[in-house]
DNA sequence: CTGTAGTGCTTGCACACGGAAGCATATCGG
DNA sequence: CCGATATGCTTCCGTGTGCAAGCACTACAG
């Protein structure tokens, strides 16, 4: 039955993000000073063009809600990685931009976690698998914005 | 370079993670009262042997924390989905144990899943696709205890 | 121009979670 | 037998998150 694999693959895939989040997350912690949500947060911005969303456009590509994009931005703030900037169009909205020194970070920070996600691949899934599970995984939010290749 | 397809396998599965927890977590909610986390409890306890863990063991299997776990535990005792067991060797450890109302409630829950998930890869993947991807998938945790077929 | 609906953001509240500390028990070396 | 160390579990505290309410502003129909 096509189900039972597809369950099985859903429980899998569960297990596998609690197992990587456990892994990488407390390095990029010590090493950087980022959660990992922070910096998925930061290379939105990063890809972005003139690097700056609207919150609501960062709330939607990171599947979470307009509240936490507000709170998780605070520190950020402070630490001068997003400034906030307003549209002259529409005052509702508030772009975060990312400054340098954020981009800078963004980039030292993703270059450890490309290390550790060679890491985490090396000996158990050759370059093939590897291409293969990064396309079968990106037709769930293929048609999605926020799609970082 | 391997190290940038690595990279986008792991955001890849990120982003996918995050897509089907905020879409198949409200159903289940709804439908079963319960949450996605305490369905996985669930079943870990009623694919186990004698339907019992170690609260130790269960924290293991679900990559969390014992205290975790003892919270969690509190609400299903509570319905009478799990009850307490001690260990007549060792004062120390308790046993979770799922019971007879609990195991009907896990099946349904569980079919419920099975649907939601078949119904999530329906027109993107064929079979032999998502058996790829949980066979890719299962290589992470596949040497850890509490892996459910 | 005006009232009504819709949108973007923030705040208050409740809840879930991890880590450290604390407690009870087990194990092991002497 | 006894102290020292390790293990399993719970409690406390700080943090992160979603949801609903609220506020400010826009868009649109009349």
């Amino acid at each position: 039955m096509s189900n039972a694999t597809a369950l099985s693959a859903l429980l899998r895939l569960f297990r596998a993000q609690a197992f990587l989040d456990a892994r990488l997350n407390p390095e990029l912690n010590s090493v950087h000073g980022l959660g990992l949500t922070e910096l998925l947060l930061l290379m939105q911005l990063a890809h972005a063009p003139l690097h700056r969303l609207r919150r609501v456009d960062l709330a939607q590509r990171l599947h979470t809600s307009q509240s936490t994009i507000t709170r998780m931005c605070l520190p950020l703030e402070k630490s001068g990685f997003v400034k906030r900037e307003a549209d002259p169009r529409d005052a509702r909205v508030g772009y975060v931009v990312l400054s340098r020194t954020g981009l800078t970070r963004v980039e030292e920070a993703e270059k450890t976690l490309k290390r550790k996600a060679a890491e985490v691949f090396r000996d158990r899934w050759d370059s093939d698998e590897i291409a293969t599970l990064s396309e079968l995984l990106g037709r769930f939010t293929a048609a999605l914005p926020g799609d970082i290749p």
